[in-house]
DNA sequence: TTAACGTCCGTAGTATGGTACGGTGTCAAC
DNA sequence: GTTGACACCGTACCATACTACGGACGTTAA
């Protein structure tokens, strides 16, 4: 099987060859393997979805350390069951927390986008009056 | 009237006062008056408003930058009405993604959370798997 | 076979977003 | 009239998250 380099991945991830081995000294993904014995990487599939998760996660404002402690969620083998599920529940309260301030700001964009006419100066424009009031 | 100073606005808001400072020197809010001739500052609910809305803003992952951008639909005197309504759409889209991001993230969660007997060692829960094969 | 490209590594530099410090000034209460 | 709580300012420092650099080595394609 032809390897899967660095550099793949990261055209692959859309995560850079540099970030990517920053990661690996950040423990967030694991040493991959070298099949020459020390020469270059080659990831399996695994790693490749961990680094896809890690930037819809950053995308979405979850920092590194916050990252690693969803990672966790299913690679920690000390914590026993109900630790894991204590966490879990926690973390997707901060997702229901962010999703919950995201709806009120799109909510406010779709009243400004619905009352703007698009054309016109700005003195005329109900966008404004909209981001006065509905002010969050 | 009393003065609304640096200190009470942080209180209100949760912003910190030196971070208060920042923003201004960053040209997020205005620079307040100074009733008594540059002396302490005197905020305006206004300015409250837009502090409590960066840190939303911030909270959900936006950067300095994008804030700047969302709040300037309403402050630029410049710009036409249809380059505000653009970027304002331009905005909703990138929220869009936001939330569809973190809506999978809570349902790959809810998965994990409703498949967790919630006791027991780690080998025999059910998050696991549900997490190797919910790979996002 | 040699040029180009990709990878290796450690280290250094950068951008962002604060946070802290230290010396000074102002006000209000005791 | 002094003590304490804030406020002022500029500057310096900090953590996070990359990003770039440089010199060596390995592979691959003309």
């Amino acid at each position: 099987m032809k390897p899967f380099t660095i550099g793949k991945v990261a055209k692959a991830t859309g995560v850079g060859v540099e970030t990517i081995r920053f990661y690996e000294r950040r423990g967030l993904i694991a040493q991959p393997r070298r099949p020459n014995g020390g020469g270059a990487r080659d990831y399996d599939a695994d790693t490749v979805a961990r680094l896809r998760f890690i930037r819809q996660a950053k995308d979405i404002g979850f920092s590194l350390a916050e990252i690693g402690e969803l990672l966790s969620l299913r690679d920690d083998g000390e914590a026993g069951c109900g630790t894991v599920r204590a966490r879990a529940i926690s973390k997707r309260r901060d997702i229901e927390d962010k999703l919950l301030k995201l709806r009120e700001m799109r909510n406010l964009l779709d009243d400004l986008i619905a009352g703007c006419p698009g054309k016109g100066h700005l003195s005329e424009c109900t966008i404004l009056e909209a981001m006065e009031s509905n002010r969050v």
